[in-house]
RNA sequence: CGGGGAGUGGCGCAGGCCGGUAGCGCAUUCGCUUUGGGAGCGAAGGGUCGCAGGUUCAAAUCCUGUCUCCCCGACCA
């Protein structure tokens, strides 16, 4: 429909590439795997932000910011730890460059005693902290998160699904005991799953991940799982019980009421820009960006139509009131003053840039005190009365807020599918893609051959999964409880 | 990193085999007419053809290298 989106059917990649582009959200930028994020990409994660550090706030955490270098030895202290990331670290030897005919080179005489690494996640270098930090009980629980930027050196990227360089959060937290890190592990787990639901409006399934797809350094990672519209499922969030192995990597020791000195037990845990993608591709369609009301950076768009100078000086003096209005009713509103686009092409483009809501005023609304509402998610439009629109439009902000959800919801149930044989599942995967409950044995050497022959991965051990005795579809091994396999970005 | 495709005004593309004044559509600027779903006419501005070498009297075009993007693998919170 849009001129220049491709359609989702024709070609997913560049569909997600075009709505990216077209809602200008992001560039490439010129060094392989970073982007610029632009500012209506910015003014998202914003909101992301805003809402998820309330969250964090509410929870008792704070925010703290550690640096972006790690000397070099802080990375193999713990050995998974170490194993997970050395593969893709950005590392800094020298200090500077130098000028020479033609441009500048690395001035090998500057080059660094011990090498610094670009976090790729700051593990190593808040618990080397923690270690002054921590002497008694009395200095537990830490509950600590920062905003930053890390690297991870990616072979192939995406803009905002895997980037380079990419924004998140990351929270790190200090317990006493094991019973309290698990519990902080599953309640950041709670807030990412609340936040994905009821913010984004992007249903998840929260789990444990396995074994081989745990984070590097973790006893056990949890995470929240989200599909798209194309059937490939994406990893939203995750949350780490990270058990001694930090405290004892970086001899993190507390005194106990009982006198001991006993290991601090450790959590971490993340979203990041990755988020944007997964909205992208929740909601959007092939006239662009379709953004819930709660996270959209401007709730509703006023274009005013009209022909001559004097209808345009009265319908912006109507419009202005309706923004007034809105404004005051807490909506975040633009009226669109440009007299260089017509209205058709400014309905186009707030489509593509996915504004909830958009209020067009002409000299018949005008006359009648009618506004023309037209809805971003459904395309529908309806003439309202003028009277009481704050109102209506707060309450239809909810319902859209709703309905994208519910959408999101039957789109994902649709594609989620049971499988009893590895043929039936082979099946579902091609046909259909999407979600697939299926009993594994719960060994690694099943789960490798599954990926090796259908690129299908465990996405998770589903928590609020119920238990159902059955055979693994592959070995015909017993299994306790189906487990959620899917393509995964 | 392996296989395939691509890079030419802001965007989308043609030209390339067969070397010889860099073109088209959209966008931009100005003027007039327009404005309820991506306006019309007229004029104007804007490009080291991704980058670096090489061949040649002459390179967007031929050769070599390199960077970036897309797709499929491998890899990956």
């Amino acid at each position: 429909m849009s001129k220049h989106i491709t359609n989702r059917d024709k070609d997913y990649s560049q569909w997600y590439l075009d709505v990216i582009r077209e809602a200008k959200l992001a560039d490439h930028s010129p060094v392989r795997g970073s982007m610029i994020i632009r500012p209506t990409g910015y003014a998202l994660w914003e909101n992301i932000q805003a809402a998820l550090d309330k969250m964090f706030k509410d929870t008792g955490h704070e925010n703290a910011y550690f640096p972006l270098f790690i000397p070099k030895s802080f990375l193999s202290r713990e050995a998974q730890h170490v194993e997970g990331f050395a593969k893709e670290c950005a590392i800094v030897t020298h200090s500077r460059l130098k000028s020479v005919e033609g441009g500048v080179i690395v001035d090998p005489d500057s080059q660094l005693e011990e090498e610094l690494i670009v976090r790729p996640t700051s593990e190593t270098i808040i618990w080397d902290a923690y270690r002054n930090w921590i002497q008694s009980y009395r200095d537990l629980p830490i509950l600590i998160n920062q905003w930053a930027n890390v690297v991870r050196w990616e072979m192939r990227t995406r803009l905002f699904l895997r980037t380079m360089e990419f924004l998140w959060q990351e929270g790190h937290t200090a317990h006493a005991s094991k019973e309290e890190a698990i519990e902080e592990t599953l309640k950041m787990l709670n807030v990412y799953k609340t936040f994905a639901e009821e913010f984004m409006a992007m249903p998840v399934i929260t789990g444990i991940k396995t074994a081989s797809e745990r984070f590097a350094g973790a006893v056990e990672t949890y995470c929240i799982e989200a599909l798209m519209q194309d059937g490939k499922a994406l990893q939203a969030g995750t949350s780490h019980f990270l058990g001694k192995n930090f405290a004892k990597a970086f001899d993190v020791k507390f005194q106990d009421t009982d006198g001991e000195h006993k290991y601090v037990w450790a959590t971490s845990w993340g979203v990041s820009t990755r988020l944007i993608g997964g909205l992208i591709m929740t909601h959007s369609d092939d006239h662009g960006l379709v953004l819930p009301p709660k996270l959209a950076p401007t709730q509703v768009v006023i274009v005013p139509i009209y022909r001559s100078d004097e209808q345009r000086d009265r319908l912006l003096e109507y419009a202005q009131t309706i923004m007034d209005e809105l404004k005051e009713a807490g909506v975040s509103v633009k009226l669109d003053r440009r007299e260089n686009v017509k209205p058709g092409w400014k309905f186009a483009e707030y489509e593509a840039q996915g504004i909830p809501l958009r209020i067009a005023v002409g000299p018949r609304d005008l006359e009648n005190n009618n506004v023309e509402l037209a809805r971003r998610d459904t395309l529908e439009k309806n003439i309202i009365s003028r009277e009481g629109l704050a109102g209506h439009i707060s309450a239809l902000l909810d319902t859209i807020q709703n309905d994208l959800f519910q959408a999101a919801l039957k789109r994902r149930d649709e594609r989620t599918s049971f499988a009893d044989s590895y043929e039936e599942f082979k099946n579902v995967l091609e046909q259909k893609g999407g979600f697939i409950y299926a009993h594994w044995d719960g060994t690694e050497e099943t789960e490798k051959k599954i990926k090796d022959e259908t690129k299908a991965t465990i996405r998770c051990i589903p928590l609020d999964g119920e238990k159902e005795e059955g055979k693994c579809m592959v070995t015909g091994k017993p299994s306790s409880q189906r487990v959620l396999f899917a393509i995964s970005y």
